[in-house]
DNA sequence: GACAACATACGAACCAGTTCGTATGTTCTT
DNA sequence: AAGAACATACGAACTGGTTCGTATGTTGTC
């Protein structure tokens, strides 16, 4: 079975957001789809995925000048250990507390609650 | 309308617990409260706590010699600020995908689900 | 071959959060 | 009144994360 994930820091999180849409990248690819949002600099995403490397959350394809880096994690696993975290830093462990929370973050559509409810469905059957 | 709520950190956010759970309490009593868990000294709580005054997260009562603190800031609002700020950060605002982690990090109860269910039907009343 | 463009490597500064030692002042006990 | 116990104040060190300048090497173009 795998180790579990590894939590990353926010920067390190939206790196790998880059790399979980756009799949194995060279640092100039993610570095160009960050600036649209953020303003930082070439070498500080270099730096920080070289970091990564070592942290083994990315691994690094030497073969052609600009390497290539792919998440070594996935998207849900990440996901699950920060959920985890802060449902038991913030909310005792009660996923009711989150959800409510969640759900009262911003107004929900009738179509989300649907989707939502069809979760809930499915849960329903792994139930111990 | 009250401003939006403020980020507390990870230490700041143990100790707003306590303070949540126990009502207005001294650093004497944090302390002792946390010092269930973690291991630190008692100095270091009332330090954060003092920095957490300046930021507006607790208050002050200077009228004993033993200051007693509250929190300024509720456990709904510093929990939907935390959900909202994961949301965002790692699950591109979908909700669903929130809720799906949340999920499958610990199995669910029966009973569990069913008050989640609860809280979707609630909601669904205020759809927009 | 020389110069521009572009790549990695890496030290250093900086920031927020955390931790704690030590100074200092008050209260309580005997 | 002296000392133990306990309170706050605060400087300083340490940590992890982030940012970037600069050095250096490779590629490509004229």
């Amino acid at each position: 079975m795998s180790s579990a994930a590894i939590r990353p820091s926010d920067g390190e999180l939206a790196i790998l957001r880059v790399l979980w849409s756009r799949g194995p990248s060279t640092v100039r690819d993610v570095h160009t789809e960050l600036s649209k949002d953020r303003d930082m600099g070439y070498t500080t995403v270099l730096k920080l995925m070289q970091i990564m490397v070592d942290k083994d959350l990315l691994a690094r394809d030497e073969r052609s000048r600009s390497h290539t880096y792919r998440a070594l994690q996935g998207e849900p696993e990440t996901q699950q250990c920060l959920v985890k975290e802060l449902l038991h830093k913030a909310f005792a462990g009660s996923r009711r507390a989150l959800v409510l929370q969640a759900l009262e973050a911003e107004p929900a559509s009738a179509e989300e609650l649907e989707d939502i409810r069809k979760l809930l469905n499915d849960a329903k059957g792994r139930t111990r």
